[in-house]
DNA sequence: CAAGCACTTTACGTTAACGTAAACCTCGGC
DNA sequence: GCCGAGGTTTACGTTAACGTAAAGTGCTTG
């Protein structure tokens, strides 16, 4: 953890303000621990939008931050086309018409129920292991006493 | 909601005391808002073993709350396969060897482990929606100042 | 007793999210 | 000039988690 690939964009005295910072594909896999196929299926629907210089791609910071968002979603169990759904309506939001944004909103909101949700679940998850847990503590320390077994 | 099939157990006076409050497949479906298919994916995964009458399975409440918590696993993103090495531990703990206990309590620690990380995403993605949220809303005000676009 | 409804098994179909293999380019180094 | 490391496209394969359709069983109700 805490890699870094040796080049942090050195916030330079009077430099470019620019972040030109950019990335291989390869460097994106290591970096999230997932393959390069990941990385351009994700691009295929719609997740990321590299540029190229002829063939290869190349990826700037955007990319990684919408990499970023994208597992941190799915981690979290949304679908990609739900990701995509956020991903394309925040990239279309500067000119976008009013009902696009409420559109957005409401989506926006369907998620925040939905980690609501999952909050409560995690909750009650955490306290069926404790349960769980508690009990096989039990039962291992009920064993010390007994003979080993068959 | 609050269906009753008309078969509470109806908490008679001098009743015994076991819960024998069955349910059929149908019943337990709509509860919880899944189709019978799921549920007998689900036995026949081995993470439900239910009674039968003649050919028609019977569902009690041991098994009503392993589809709870089957459900609940699968809605922080556990696979079936997951839920069920702990659930056939769970079910083997009264005479579980050490050695199967000791593995289950690391499995929990795991599931644990990966309950935090989601906790943490959510707080991540919790900002962004906040974030998102926010940006849309001051465009929609923007908007309202201006010319009802095309 | 026929109809209907809820249950059953069997089996093939489907979708998402990649994995994997083949065949190709291209660039820095020896 | 060739070689290996990384990049590329194309395309078929795979797995999980069910959906769906067909065909049969069993009860109870008009």
């Amino acid at each position: 953890m805490t890699q870094r690939t040796a080049d942090t964009p050195a916030p330079a005295a009077g430099g470019l303000p620019r972040q030109r910072r950019t990335y291989s594909i390869g460097e994106l896999a290591k970096m999230f621990e997932v393959t390069p196929r990941t990385i351009r299926f994700y691009e295929q629907e719609g997740l990321l939008a590299p540029q190229r210089r002829g063939q290869t791609r190349i990826y700037r910071e955007k990319d990684r931050v919408r990499l970023k968002l994208t597992l941190r979603g799915k981690r979290l169990g949304f679908s990609l086309a739900e990701i995509r759904e956020v991903v394309e309506m925040y990239d279309a939001m500067p000119d976008g018409n009013a009902r696009q944004l409420q559109r957005l909103l409401e989506i926006l909101a369907d998620k925040r129920a939905n980690l609501e949700r999952q909050l409560e679940d995690i909750r009650l998850m955490h306290r069926e292991l404790d349960d769980v847990e508690s009990r096989a503590r039990d039962v291992l320390e009920s064993l010390k006493g007994e003979p080993p077994g068959d």
